[in-house]
DNA sequence: TTTCGGTACTTTGTTATACAAGGTATTAAA
DNA sequence: TTTAATACCTTGTATAACAAAGTACCGAAA
């Protein structure tokens, strides 16, 4: 087996953290079915699975960041299209400011670590 | 209570997916014992306890990214200070390339969402 | 020589979350 | 009336972070 690495595991790590922030955003852009949702967050390389995104989408649901509506499908059972509310919005925003702010720190430890220690003396 | 607002907990799940990345980055940029660590991610808003960082040091050991030796304090017990190994700064330099695709994925849809939406003839 | 304060490392139990896998329901067309 | 496609939902499991408590070391004061 060994398709675990360390590498894949703190992608998945990664992609986990961002999911919520991922599809308020995505809904910030329209509203939206599950399965669109899981759609456009993979052609952006973050994969989502429905037995995540529906409990998820309830979740906010219930916190009043979401609402739905029914929709006829052209093919198919209704789909239920999720838009984001007001609330949704404003803490929205305040994701907006974590997520810059993470990237951020993320950035002064990795620049950091890009150059030599502090007081590296093994140049001289 | 309701100090678990959507937004905090979302902040949380956040600095999650990036905490084993940032500890590779703080080992890149030297030799550090726990607590030293913690103080240097608490630097940059990343917070972490003990309790989650040591099981992690531990794990990313048994995973041959770090190695560790032992070091006198000035006060105290001995320090174990962990370093990254060659195997480590490897797969660092696969992280780096994960979190630049991240904040690449993240910033399309985020650009996305702040602008009308496509189609949109509000204006018209 | 014992106790105490500070520091450091470790473990245990709980909780939250993502996910795999399976289930239900609707529609239209064969 | 079966089948295929689509869509929504739930259950059980594994993982990870965290709170909290525990162990151990050290030096200095009592």
């Amino acid at each position: 087996m060994e398709t675990n690495t360390i590498v894949e595991n703190s992608r998945t790590q990664m992609r986990r953290g961002v999911l919520e922030y991922s599809i308020l955003l995505v809904l910030r852009s329209g509203d939206e079915y599950a399965s669109s949702i899981i759609q456009k967050l993979k052609d952006v390389d973050i994969i989502v699975v429905e037995g995540t995104l529906y409990p998820l989408l309830i979740r906010l649901k219930n916190l009043g960041m979401l609402s739905y509506r029914w929709e006829e499908s052209p093919q198919g059972p209704p789909r239920k299209y999720y838009m984001i509310t007001d609330k949704g919005r404003e803490q929205l925003s305040e994701l907006d400011a974590t997520w810059q702010e993470l990237v951020k720190s993320v950035e002064s430890i990795r620049n950091a670590s890009l150059l030599p220690p502090a007081g590296d003396t093994s140049n001289l």
